[in-house]
DNA sequence: TAAATAATGTGAACAGTGAATACATTCTCT
DNA sequence: AGAGAATGTATTCACTGTTCACATTATTTA
């Protein structure tokens, strides 16, 4: 993380990104609870009031930590549209597989992304943005089904309301191994998810 | 909170429960993120350090306020389901909805209770054990759906499951304030869940 | 009943935190 | 070349969770 010695300038050059990725790197080694500007600093190699240059506060970091969470995961759930992209079927079975992964995946990032660590989301513009994009994809596979004629429903909004919310709800009680959930592994979760998405399916056709 | 001075002892008498009280008064009150073992001791009056001789921790501190959580809500599902015990039916969607507002009128409460501020609640036995009576409750409103026929499937198991899922997807994003859900009140919410859970029901049937 | 012991509360200390302030250095642009 | 903006530092403040030696009170036991 810290820039070799002979190159170290009094200006860093690119902190701000530095930063991000220094958080997201300890987001996932050491889990949100430990995470904290100072030792981000630290780990960046400047003083521990470096970073308010370029955050006001810790929230303002968190909100950047969460949209590259949604750049993420909406890459990833890009990669999944495009890969069966003649099966919007398969698209919304395996977008909601991949949304589920990636909060197990990376739960503290989901953590920093849901768990109200940003006190109000509509703050930041730049994170709203990311958010829509990933709904947005989800709202589109939905589209195709309905365009054709997998889903019969006319309600599509509804439709993919109740589908990011279950998605959404199994992915955080998976994520924070909650209630039935406690003790499961990937693998399991993988299968549950599955079958939890069949079985909304078949309401929903 | 504190005890009139005249009758102040040293030893306070009920210290756990008065701590526990405060915490969730000062919870519903601040909010979450405000929340500190030595503001509540000083509501409570007495010292910082006093709190430690009735929890090892913080964490333990939240366990507690978890579990008194999940028995509220306990509570408050029994209410439901009395109120409709013969139509489980509408037990199955006035529950859900119960579920939800718990989750908006205590949003900070709910956080405790699965924001993952308790890293594994497997370490509390109390706290699984309430968490339990309120699923179970949920289950057997399922299993008179199904013994009336209201619910043709098979897999009452994979039913339950679902639809506590969706339920709590939607309690967390509501009472988050997340995504979809950013500018929407408890009115709105209200209806908005009963829509879902008609949704789902009308997969289920 | 008196003494020993357990339970419960206190005060001071430590390391860590987010944040604000005044100051230092460097970059950029006229 | 110099002015002003941007970015980094050192120091300080008020707060936090937690621990420890110590004080007080309740409870048990001899």
């Amino acid at each position: 993380m810290k820039k070799d010695k002979d190159k170290m300038t009094y200006h860093h050059g690119d902190l701000k990104r530095v930063l991000l990725e220094v958080a997201i790197f300890l987001l996932q080694k050491e889990g949100y609870q430990s995470l904290s500007l100072r030792k981000i600093a630290r780990l960046a190699g400047v003083s521990q009031s470096a970073p308010y240059r370029h955050y006001d506060d810790l929230e303002a970091l968190y909100a950047d930590i969460a949209s590259e969470g949604f750049k993420l995961l909406t890459a990833k759930l890009k990669k999944v549209k495009s890969r069966y992209a003649k099966y919007p079927l398969l698209q919304f079975r395996e977008s909601g597989i991949a949304y589920v992964e990636f909060a197990i995946k990376n739960p503290d990032l989901f953590q920093i992304m849901y768990g109200n660590q940003i006190l109000s989301h509509s703050k930041y513009e730049f994170l709203i943005q990311s958010e829509e994009e990933a709904f947005q994809i989800l709202k589109n596979i939905l589209l195709e089904c309905k365009e054709q004629g997998l889903i019969k429903t006319n309600e599509i909004e509804q439709a993919s309301m109740s589908a990011w919310t279950m998605v959404h709800g199994l992915a955080v009680l998976l994520a924070g191994k909650q209630v039935m959930f406690r003790n499961i592994d990937l693998k399991n979760a993988k299968s549950i998810t599955k079958e939890m998405i069949q079985f909304l399916y078949t309401g929903l056709k």
